[in-house]
DNA sequence: AATTGTGAAATTGTTCACAGCA
DNA sequence: TGCTGTGAACAATTTCACAATT
């Protein structure tokens, strides 16, 4: 495959969106114009994207939407079910359970962990929630892909070298700290604050 | 000022919290060198990022970590404090209201809004739920710069809508849906959804 | 006639390399 | 000497423009 860039699967997962939507809207096919002013790009942006991946689409025609989005389902990873396990059972993540949006793409929150011995052994939302203490073992019991970190940020690193340690490769991390990992793992960061700066920005600098 | 991508400005925020970690360490200068190592960088490009606002370092010394941390700390606008509401008290609201960061950087939720008549009225950390029918009026009424969406995805651009009505021009949205504002309002959405299709995609592409 | 798929051109973003300064 | 600030070179990404196809 060529080099698909940080930017492309971001608008994939867009493209995934719309298309879902069209399909419910009860669309058959959908052109690159139309998908390009729904999500405020360009027509040829949409193709290039696209045609990473294969041809899609039809000359004079336009893509097939119900296609199209199981073709970028597939491309995404969505046409199977993802086992997730969650780290820090606190307010971010309650949340994140609660998440209607993973089990609908299929990631499927499975395990939870905490070091709160109040809440290790309850159940939460249908889950025991395990000791944190137990973690290496655990996950390497389970058949856990991926792992959401939501444990305080002063705890995340360690956290986080225990779950590279279970040999998990994919983790998704919401503490607002400065997580390293070794190159083979994925590690993405969702920071919130940062996100508030941004907009912070934009409206000082009246862009 | 000259062109600001995207990139850059989460760079600044990148750097902001090296610098806030380097200060709170005792460090009191720091290089393009080191800052970049920090971050995964190259030199030049931190040396470029914050050569767009100004010419904050010394040559031959590098940049002090408390001026630098402030110059930053003042193009993110976050040398002042942000007056912000938020709309929807459940899961992932409750999150946003306990999350620390958020008041660490001067964004004060100062407003809750429901449209649960089983929490209007009620005190949730400090704050009154209002009733979310009385939206514009209580935001005009407000001196609050900045909302932030966490309603479920089929009312948010409903309630969008109306906090565009109320001059509002900076969102933070939350909620898994594609949400239009005029151009002269900043929106920006965070879909965690999203930040999981990324990592299925790396996982599955074995980058 | 309409729309894709794609090389080529234009634009944007990153890195190099070095003059200039402490 | 060491490190910044920056124009120039390079790389990546986006847009253009058009042949190919239905």
């Amino acid at each position: 495959m060529r080099k698909v860039s940080e930017s492309t699967v971001k608008r994939l997962s867009r493209y995934y969106r719309v298309l879902r939507l069209l399909e419910k809207e009860g669309y058959v096919t959908v052109s690159s114009k139309e998908l390009a002013k729904i999500e405020k790009l360009t027509p040829a942006q949409v193709r290039k994207d696209l045609s990473l991946f294969g041809s899609f689409g039809t000359r004079g025609l336009g893509y097939k939407v119900l296609e199209l989005k199981e073709k970028i389902a597939s491309i995404l990873g969505l046409d199977k079910t993802w086992k997730v396990a969650l780290i820090g059972v606190g307010n971010v993540g309650s949340a994140l359970v609660s998440y209607k949006e993973f089990a609908k793409q299929g990631f499927l929150i499975k395990l939870l962990f905490d070091n709160d011995q109040r809440k290790i052994g309850k159940n939460h939302k249908g889950i025991i929630i395990k000791d944190v203490k137990d973690l290496v073992k655990e996950l390497k019991e389970s058949k856990i892909e991926m792992v959401i970190i939501a444990v305080p940020a002063d705890q995340a690193q360690k956290v986080v070298d225990q779950v590279v340690k279970a040999g998990i490769r994919t983790i998704l991390n919401f503490a607002p700290a400065n997580i390293k990992v070794p190159d083979q793992v994925f590690l993405r960061t969702v920071n919130m604050a940062m996100e508030l700066e941004h907009l912070s920005f934009a409206l000082i600098n009246q862009i």
